[in-house]
Formats: C-alpha cells, sequence, structure tokens
DNA sequence: CGAGATAGATACAAGGCATAATCATTATAG
DNA sequence: CTATAATGATTATGCCTTGTATCTATCTCG
C-alpha cells in the first residue's frame, strides 16, 4: 500500500475558516436538532409541521387556518395537506363559523390532545438529551440569544 | 369596517407553547440569518453552498471533491453542480492529481481568491448587523454551545 | 347590486437533498 | 498477470418541502 499521507500538504480537511461564523454553526446545530426531532415524532406519526400545528391549535382553539398559517410562518396553501391529514386523522375539527362560512375554526379533539400531550413530552426529552451539556442558566441565555437575533430580522424566510 | 376583535375568544394567535422549544427558535433564527445571507451573497453571484465551498477550498487548496463534500456536510452528487459552476466562472481550478488520475486537486483561482476575500468580507457584515444585539461574551458563548449542540448528534442531516 | 378583499383549495414550478447506477481508475487477491 | 473489489467523479432520478399563480365562495363596503 501507499503512504496516504502527502508529505508535504494538509492531510486532512477542516473546516475552520466557517467556524468563526455564526450562520455555519446554527446550520450544523439545526440539522443534529432536525434529524433528531424526526426521529423522535415519527413513532407518533407526526412530522415537524404537523407537531406543530397541533401545539398551536392546543393553545388557540377555534383560530383560522390563515391565523395558523402566520403562526407557522408557511404559506396557505401548503398548511391544507397538513389540515387534511389531521382532521383525516380525527385529531383536529374544522367547523365553519357560522358568522363567517369561508373560514374554519380549527379545534382539537380528545384523541388530538392525548396525541398533543404524548408527542410534548417526547419532544422534551429530545430537547433534554440535546440541552444536556448546557446548564439551566444557559439553555435559558441561549433562548434569549436567538430570540434576538431572531428580531433582527422581518420574520419571514 | 368589522371590528376585527371576537371580544368573547382569543383575539390575538400565539406560538408561546412553541417557544419555550429549543428547535423552534433555532429554526426562526436560521430563517432570518437564512434571509439575509442569500441576500448578502447574492450580488456576489454566490450562494450558500458556493460560498462554503469556496472558503473550504481556499483553507484546503488541493484537496479532492470528496473531501469537500465532506466537509461540507453534502453528498457527493449535489456536489458536482457545485464544482462545475465555479470551475466555469473560472474560480477553482480543477486538476487531476499525477498519483491517482481518478482524484480532482481543488484549488481556488487568483479570481477565485478576490471573491472570496470580498464575500468573507460581505458576509461578516452581514453576521455583525445579526450580531449586533449581542455583547463580544455572548457571541463567543453562543457559538459554544451550539457547537456542544452539534457534537450531540452524529454528524449526518 | 357591484367592486374589491379574504379564506380556503388546487395546480404547478423550483430548490434542496438523497439514492442508485455508471464509468474510469486504482488497489488487491490468486 | 489477470480477475475482482474498491474508490472518485458523474449522471439520472425521485422525494420532500416550499413558493407562486389561480380559482371559487363568501364577506364588506359604497
Amino acid at each position: 500500500m501507499v503512504d496516504r499521507e502527502e508529505t508535504t500538504t494538509a492531510p486532512k480537511v477542516t473546516d475552520a475558516a466557517l467556524r468563526p461564523f455564526l450562520g455555519f454553526n446554527l446550520r450544523r446545530a439545526w440539522n443534529v436538532i432536525h434529524a433528531d426531532l424526526v426521529a423522535t415524532l415519527e413513532p407518533l406519526g407526526l412530522r415537524m409541521i404537523t407537531f406543530s400545528a397541533l401545539t398551536v391549535i392546543g393553545e388557540n382553539p377555534g383560530l383560522s387556518q390563515a391565523q395558523l398559517a402566520t403562526a407557522l410562518s408557511v404559506e396557505r396553501p401548503n398548511l391544507v395537506a397538513v389540515t387534511d391529514e389531521l382532521s383525516t386523522r380525527g385529531l383536529v375539527t374544522r367547523e365553519r363559523l357560522a358568522s363567517d362560512r369561508r373560514t374554519y375554526a380549527l379545534k382539537l379533539t380528545a384523541a388530538g390532545e392525548r396525541l398533543l400531550a404524548r408527542a410534548t413530552e417526547a419532544v422534551r426529552g429530545h430537547e433534554a438529551a440535546l440541552y444536556e451539556p448546557l446548564s439551566d442558566g444557559e439553555r435559558q441565555s441561549l433562548i434569549a440569544m436567538l430570540q434576538k437575533i431572531e428580531s433582527k430580522g422581518t420574520g419571514r424566510s
């Protein structure tokens, strides 16, 4: 076999030049969280978007799909499949408002409440594992810093 | 116009139930950074992936495409279009290695070096604006915490 | 009533990202 | 030395997510 080392130049490839950038580190951390979160929700038959939708509906019963889309920062058309799925699975009810028959009032069913409770617990556990190297104070400060960064933008992706 | 308040139920939709989750805040912060970063690189004719590639090539001259793919956490096939573009634009050279004529040695051209320098400066400015609400110490601690979270994962998305 | 706006839905296009298969080259085994 | 396996680069392909344009039904306002 041939000597793998070039003996003259860099034998290992580094990303040190990208490490000082906040965006790079944020993206990599997101990759880790995302992969773990998907694995956490998959046994419950949920995706990130359906879990988020359940959470916001549970917090704001009776809201419309347009309001939900705004809260989740997704376009209205992309929410249709989500509410269809949640409705078909019997997790959410869509009732027409008497005052405005264009809009739906979204509410969790009893099954939706139960699944949301289970999913919330699962996600808490998932986050606790990722949070593990951080102290309580660090976690709070991390979220606070992320929100400060978020506030610098217009809010849309 | 009609009174927007329902006077009986929640007039505003909140995402307070999602705010305690690290993943939610991270994703929102990423959206802001991503949108601003795209806008920053667009005038230079760069995308995130091409900027990252230029940076890593500049830091590791002579590396192969497989090494670059690993460093950037992208699949090899998806890197072909990137190196094609950089090569066509005269920013990067692809030279066959005499020792192994399968692999390319990627290097920046003089034009590539110049564009990378300009882009790096632009991205630094972009990040400085987003960083603005944070102190120097907070920025270091933020990146350190993100790297701790990243280290909890397997590294793949 | 008629113009304009809004909620939801549909259709469609574009980008990101992963897999499988292919080709050329190199390494390894008999 | 020849056959086989392994690797770098490439192509083709498909999935998933997300955005835009458009349509219908309904509501508000003049």
